[in-house]
Parts: C-alpha cells; structure tokens; sequence
DNA sequence: TATTGTTATACTCTATAACTATA
DNA sequence: TATAGTTATAGAGTATAACAATA
C-alpha cells in the first residue's frame, strides 16, 4: 500500500551528493583548523595577491564584515598579512605568508585525496567523463570555476 | 602575475552545481508557497501514509519541534491531517488530503520541468549517462534514493 | 519511567546599520 | 559625499530543554 518515492533525477543527485561532498570536505579542512569558506579566500589570496577585503568579499559572495573577522583569524595565525595600500590607504591589500603558502599546498593535497576518495566508485574513465559532463552543465548556468556563488543572484 | 585558480574537479563541481540546483528548485516551489523541506514531508507522506511526526522527523533528518511548525501550517491549508493513532493515542497519523495529493502532482511537474531545464544543455544521452554515474556515486556513498541526510551522520 | 507532540528558552548565526579614517 | 574597514546591534534561525498527555 505504501507507495514507492519517485525516482529521483539528475538535480536531486546533485543536491544530495553536493550537500554530502561538501560535508566531508568541511570534516577534512577542519583537521586543519579552517572552514572551507577560510579555504576559498586562502585559495582567492593566492590566486590574486594585494586583493582587497572589499573585492575579496565580492569575489566569494560573502559580508565584508564576515571577511573581517575571517581574516582577523587567518592573519592572527600568520597566515596572511594586512598592508595599507599606498595608493589609498583605506584598504588593506591581502597576500599569504609563507606559512600560508604552505598551508594552502597541504589544502590542495587534501583536497586531491578528497576527490580520489569521493570518487573512488568510479573507473578514471567514468571519473573523467564525470568531469567533463558537470563541467558542461557548470558552463551552462554560468557558475565560475572554482567559486562559490552566494544564494544572492538568482536567474 | 596573478596565478589561476586551480581546477575543479568533481566533488567541487557537485557542491557548486548541487547549491545551485537546490536555490532554482526552491524558487519553483516558492511559487507553491511550500519550502524544499515542506515538499520533502509531502512526499514522504505520500509514500508512507500513517507516519508519526517522530518518524518524519527520523526519516528526513529534522528536529521534532520544525516538524511541528511545518505540519502546523500544511495542516492550516488543508493539505495535511493529523488523526489521532487507535493504537497508540500519543501519536498522530499523517495523512495528505486531496488536496494535498493534487499539489504533491502539480510538485512533481514542477521537478520534472526543474530537471529538464536544468540539464538542457545535455543530450539526452548524455542525461541518462550522468543520471547512471550520479546514482553509482550516491550508492558508493549509502546515501538513501529521495532522502534529504541531514548533517548528523557523517561517516 | 519512557515516549509523542508541543511550547518555551537559549543560543548561534546572519544581516543590517552605525562609526572611523581616508578619499 | 562616498568608500574601506571595523564594530555593534538587531533579527532570524537553530538547537536544547521543559512540559502535558499517554504508554
């Protein structure tokens, strides 16, 4: 008499394995005592050192005053250094120590560890054609690569 | 100068892509004036007609007290009954009126149109191959076909 | 004593708004 | 006047604990 739940789709599976993927990947980073939004900006710092709080907290949809405090944290572990800007001196440019540096080397081999493990199920081939086809849909719905849209725009 | 973004593999694809189908499908449901999780108790419901709201509360990860509140509401538009169990007087049977049998269908063509606009930049081979690698990986994982896992259990 | 549903409380987290210093 | 960074405050949302009814 109980009806079955419906078969679940392509979008569904997203959402469930994201929510999982993300979870375990939060449980791996916080071994190093970060959140994975602390990895986005150690990750962002790197990728564009003397980046601003402001452009910074734009660039990862998140609140100014939350970055704040994010880095308040990151630059109180040496992880990141404040300098003044000498062309305006309101804002802080951000760049990584060298033990931020490091860090983030030993972020990138968690996070290959991580991949090879959620993906363990599949053979390299599927794994890459995996890639390729999330990739493809990425593209579609113009999510940037290797950035977490906030909730904020929705099209 | 500045370096690139390192790529993103799967696990990071299926968190981005896994937020993003979950904020579009909540706006479509938003129109039902339902929330995601209200839509995951109709289902449920609809699957196991009887159900307690303990279970409920079990089955999709969310506290007895939310629970509440929801059914309170679903209840107050007539989509939902609580009945007061034979058996056991302490508990209330849920059971989804026709009317709430009507809306749980009007759901499921809003998710259809969901999967379909959302993959509407695959073929539909390419959709039925991901659909099989996604449902591979959930299985790897033992995360259970139409259930929302809350974050309780990770493992 | 244990459990279901319910309500109330406390707590965290988020977002908003003020404040300073520079421009 | 406007903006970067910071701090403080208010609001939402969450989880926890207390309560009445039944077992």
């Amino acid at each position: 008499m109980a009806a079955e739940l419906p078969k679940t789709g392509v979008a569904f599976l997203l959402v469930q394995l994201g929510k999982h993927a993300a979870m375990k990947f939060g449980a791996r980073v916080g071994a190093l005592d970060l959140t994975p939004p602390q990895v986005g900006m150690l990750r962002m710092i790197a990728a564009q050192p003397g980046l601003s709080q402001q452009a910074l907290a734009g660039r990862l949809g998140m609140l100014p005053s939350k970055v704040v405090s994010f880095i308040d944290d990151l630059e109180g572990r040496g992880l990141v250094t404040r300098t003044r800007s000498s062309r305006d001196r309101r804002v802080y440019e951000l760049t990584l120590t060298t033990e931020g540096t490091e860090l983030l080397g030993e972020i990138q081999s968690v996070a290959a560890e991580h991949e090879a493990d959620f993906c363990q199920a599949l053979s390299a081939a599927e794994h890459a054609q995996l890639l390729d086809l999330l990739r493809r849909l990425a593209d579609s719905h113009d999510l940037p690569p290797g950035i977490h849209p906030g909730y904020r725009d929705i099209r």
